[in-house]
DNA sequence: GCTTCTAGAATGGTCTAATATTTATATTAT
DNA sequence: ATAATATAAATATTAGACCATTCTAGAAGC
């Protein structure tokens, strides 16, 4: 038979009420930190039960649309979107085993250098401060893990800001939330050590200005500190055969 | 005051059981296809209510993680994680304009040529005949933009996958769901014209095994197509910035 | 006047129970 | 045999009650 006719898609009333809400938050008739009418009067406005408005808050807050809150004065509070959901979806394919570190390793050796070539042509005072801060508080003695992952990556961070480019912005945001769920996870001290002084170079070469030393700089930190990675991938994903079921 | 104290999360029922059963699904307690228990056999399992195992089912389906199906033999189905989530995560981005077209054609323009060079290395009978047989298709007269564009796209997934690397097959996925999803939404029948044969030059490189021909030959490709895709992005725009409130 | 406590009200969170809808399968009628 | 119908099991939806949380305003105490 000709395929003239489409399969009517049987919606789901929580589906609709979803989309209704999220195009109207993307058009821009609800504004950041602008907050959604109560379950209850959504609930009378759409002439659905209570029970559907409340999946398709669900669902916004799920994607990030809007957060939640409870108490008087509670309700659905649209928030900006940020690059969370992304990371999200990325670590949900790490856990899921559809992806892994050498592959993810590739990526960051086209992506970081880049980012830093890019970085090199928007170098400005603040900045500047701001690197340079950066590099300084990851030679101080390690408080914790947790506390030192999240000094080190404040580097990357930086640097992916100043690339000026945010869907690259986004994709390093992702690889280093990987990078941390793995490190934190795998949680092998001894093992796990990022050189303080590191970056120092990678940073010289972006302050430079000039972008091919900075390429080549953040070219040889990946290239050195994805090795490590590499191990901590296989203790991970032995630690994960033996958990117990 | 020296931040000693972490802030109780006062999680929610639904969270609770989302999570547990996440975990089960990563661990391979339920595989790919496999059924989950009924809701109501979860709420006992759980002690909730069948609403919270609602909620926690309607999340794992957002994720991707399952798939709910209605009448007899219905339930919750474990299906195998794919790239969805992470390209309705770029295009919820775009459409809150937190990313824009330029943005991702400078990654594009990074990403396409490495796949590219990487497939050149990794060319065998089977992706030949495909590559070939996906752009002798091209060739035939469109149907609609629908199919056109699909067409097309096609091209771009089998290089995705000659690349051998999921994380980069990942993006391209979701850059070019991206496209798709502009090019369909302004629907500029008259401009957005993707010529016949754009492809060919690229798959010839790409076939002839030089990984810098295919480099090259995709670098050429996308800085032409761009120069369309940005004229689109700001069609787009204005078409939304005119949508009725 | 200032702080602290308390009560009220609005809101999301959860539960229960009933009904509707969907769908695969078994049964029955032709 | 084939088509129509009934059955059963599962999700989808609704309604209504009650719980938990949180802000606000006013009362109480100092």
């Amino acid at each position: 038979m000709a395929t003239i006719f489409n399969p009517i898609k049987q919606a789901r009333v929580s589906d609709g009420v979803f989309h209704q809400i999220k195009h109207s938050i993307l058009l821009g008739h609800f504004k950041a930190g602008g907050r959604l009418p109560s379950e209850r009067e959504l609930a009378e406005e759409f002439r659905v039960s209570r029970m559907a408005i409340r999946e398709a808050l669900r669902a916004l807050e799920l994607s990030g649309f809007i957060e939640i809150r409870q108490g008087i004065n509670g309700g659905g509070f649209v928030v900006d979107l940020t690059f969370e959901q992304l990371g999200n979806a990325f670590l949900d394919l790490f856990l899921a085993n559809k992806i892994s570190i050498p592959e993810m390793l590739q990526v960051r050796l086209l992506i970081e250098p880049e980012v830093a070539g890019l970085a090199a042509l928007n170098v400005n005072t603040d900045f500047k401060q701001r690197l340079n801060e950066a590099v300084e508080l990851e030679e101080l003695p390690p408080i914790s893990l947790f506390k030192d992952v999240e000094i080190k990556q404040n580097f990357h961070f930086i640097l992916a800001e100043m690339s000026g480019n945010r869907f690259l912005e986004a994709i390093v945001r992702s690889l280093l939330k990987l990078t941390r769920n793995l490190v934190l996870a795998v949680d092998d001290g001894p093992r796990f050590i990022h050189p303080a002084g590191m970056h120092r170079k990678v940073v010289e070469a972006v302050l430079s200005g000039s972008p091919e030393e900075a390429r080549g700089a953040m070219k040889r930190h990946t290239l050195e500190f994805g090795q490590k990675l590499i191990e901590l991938e296989i203790a991970y994903r032995e630690k994960m055969a033996l958990l117990p079921f």
